[in-house]
DNA sequence: TGTACATCAGTGAACGCGCGTTCACTGATGTAC
DNA sequence: TGTACATCAGTGAACGCGCGTTCACTGATGTAC
């Protein structure tokens, strides 16, 4: 890592590097742009030749994590291919692989409050992500009796949902509730348990 | 509502309910304690006359938050007797409603990021809520086939992480989600399936 | 019922702090000739 | 290859602000006699 002395070569990435390890030992909230300016050892001033500010830090930190979630879902679904059931898990565990792999990207995303409307770009981002999930789901419905199928937004949701709750709930060190089963155990099970109840996997399996 | 002039009357609990309304509107950590003291028009000094700090006004809002979610879950559950699954489902119902009447409250609790064994008292008020879940969960399960029952710990865990997953996502007006259906909808066709996939009610119900 | 006094719940001024943001500046880099 | 100069990425001092917390105080309340 050559330190120039002055000029910092890449100091726009080193920012939201260091948002990213700040937001998630500090939370959503306790983030600041100056300690983010000093843990890449410039002055917070350098901060606005790259920023418009704090809200926009976070907001590009967003979009860097819906990029990658978005590049992890549609890499789970096409690996899981053809078979539609085993794409349709391989998203849900994409997801819980993200949220523990990433979860600076996680909490910039989902908990720091900034509007996914932000940006047409931010939107766009996270459109995408969402847009793997919904096809995974209406693939699969297919495989369901036309007349009592739900519609594939909504168990898309459901899962969306569980994969939500797990990863808040069980698999962030939640302080003092500790989780009764590793997360993804969890998610695995309960995922299979609604697949059954959808009729998609058989009952003794 | 008669306001003495110097002596407030109640105003720990005026106290309270304005970090609860403040917590609602600006986020768990937006809330701050001057703020409070100014809704319940008082000196910020004067709230440590009530609390040790900003940090013991939260843990008591959450408390009151597990202790209302106790009862609210206790009830469901005694309504909903004898029938093991209609007690299930209501607890479950239960969450959402907490979760919509009580917002100050559900952030306090789970998004505020204080330590659940702050203090025994709150401790002891969390684990209350939990253990009715938990007790729905088992008086359901004897009515799956033993030799294929999950632990009932682990499908109270199921349900709580939907609940917790379809209000962080869907029912709280998260800024550019909208929910593609009523959140209660949601949880509702949600653990209905889940419980089909348990063998617990009719594939055609 | 009236007075003296202890108790207690509030005030208001002050503190040190770190925040986000602005500004005129300066040092380093890269390009033209 | 060397020099002049424009561009650009950083500095550092300053700002106004609201925060949580402390302190000596004072006004209101309630009790004893």
């Amino acid at each position: 890592m050559p330190k120039r002395g002055y000029h910092h070569g890449n100091l726009r990435q080193a920012l939201i590097d260091a948002a990213l390890e700040l937001i998630e030992a500090r939370g959503p909230m306790g983030f600041t742009l100056s300690e983010a300016a000093k843990q890449a050892g410039v002055t917070p001033a350098a901060v606005y030749r790259h920023f418009e500010g704090r809200e926009d830090l976070i907001a590009e930190a967003a979009l860097q994590g819906y990029e990658i979630f978005g590049d992890l879902m549609q890499y789970a679904y096409d690996k899981g291919q053809p078979s539609a059931l085993s794409a349709f898990t391989a998203t849900g565990r994409a997801y819980l692989a993200f949220a523990g792999k990433y979860p600076g990207h996680y909490i910039a995303m989902f908990e720091s409050g900034i509007s996914v409307n932000r940006t047409p770009e931010l939107a766009a981002a996270a459109t995408r992500a969402n847009d793997v999930l919904e096809k995974a789901a209406t693939d699969l419905s297919q495989h369901i009796p036309a007349d009592k199928r739900p519609p594939a937004s909504m168990f898309s949701a459901h899962i969306w949902a569980l994969s939500h709750g797990v990863v808040e709930l069980f698999a962030r060190n939640s302080p003092g509730r500790a989780s009764p089963f590793p997360a993804d155990d969890l998610l695995e099970t309960g995922i299979g348990i609604y697949l059954r109840g959808l009729g998609l996997i058989s009952p003794d399996d």
